[in-house]
DNA sequence: ATGGTGGATGCTCCA
């Protein structure tokens, strides 16, 4: 059996639990990376979590906003976190799973305006994705690596409904995918998902609540990825986006992403 | 610099 990796933001932990265990018991995953948990520590809800089947529940959350987490059914050899930015706004933990270190991240969503002068958000967005690729490109080198998350930037032309209409938007702005793409370029991490599905073909996990029917109408974005140090690249078996739950009732704005990686 | 909706919070902020 493959290690199944899944990457999933909630948005909301408590609001999905639900869900999640609809998932879980639909895909079976090894390890299910979650962001925009929304929760407090003190109040994860770590009980139902463990009722699931997770034996080691690694959680970093703040109240209200951000928040990660990892739950796994497999021994973590090694767990932590990092602050990005001089920010400790829970936006990173990581786990070693069979012999795999997991890195979840939020990256921030940047605000309305593409312009770091006007906007902090969007200052903030690229320091973030700046530290946090420089971080990832020196660390490949030392071990397989398997980065996942919401980065929330779609960086292909076919990783949004409308590339015309989009590239001025936050998320899709060529600074934003050049930062994505130089990582990837480089040859330190395959694109997971590009890897099973071709860059010439639409892909998307996110379809906003704003959009009148946006997922009705499939007026996507790709916000979340996985990535994996090329060292893993030839034990990549599948990779599943699994669209179904935004069909569920009250859904999370994100579907699922999941990899599996032979042992 | 627009509105749309959803979540957390507490009479708005964030996505």
């Amino acid at each position: 059996m493959p290690l199944r990796v899944a990457t999933w933001n909630v948005n909301s932990l408590r609001q999905r639990l639900e869900h999640l265990a609809r998932f879980d018991a639909e895909q079976r995953p090894d390890v299910v990376c979650l962001q925009e948990t929304k929760v407090a520590d003190g109040s994860f809800p770590e009980r139902d979590i463990k009722d699931l089947g997770f034996d080691t529940v690694l959680f970093a959350g703040q109240k209200a906003h951000n928040g990660v987490a990892i739950l796994s059914r497999r021994p973590v050899e090694d767990h932590g976190a990092r602050v990005w930015c001089g920010k400790d706004d829970k936006r990173h933990i990581f786990a070693r799973i069979a012999g795999v270190e997991v890195h979840c991240f939020y990256v921030p969503s940047g605000g309305p305006i593409p312009d770091p002068e006007r906007n902090a958000k969007f200052a903030h967005k690229l320091a973030f994705l700046e530290e946090m690729t420089r971080w990832a490109a020196a660390e490949a080198k030392a071990r397989p690596l398997l980065l996942v998350g919401d980065l929330n930037v779609a960086p292909l032309e076919t990783d949004v409904w409308n590339h015309k209409r989009l590239v001025r938007s936050v998320g899709h702005t060529p600074g934003e995918s050049r930062a994505l793409l130089g990582v990837l370029k480089a040859g330190h991490f395959t694109d997971v998902c590009r890897r099973f599905v071709p860059e010439t073909e639409h892909l998307y996990s996110w379809w906003g609540y704003r959009f009148p029917a946006s997922f009705e109408k499939n007026y996507g974005w790709r916000l979340d990825h996985a990535w994996a140090t090329t060292s893993l690249a030839p034990r990549l078996q599948a990779m599943q986006v699994v669209t179904d739950t935004r069909t569920w009732e009250k859904p999370s704005d994100h579907v699922p992403v999941v990899v599996d990686i032979a042992e």
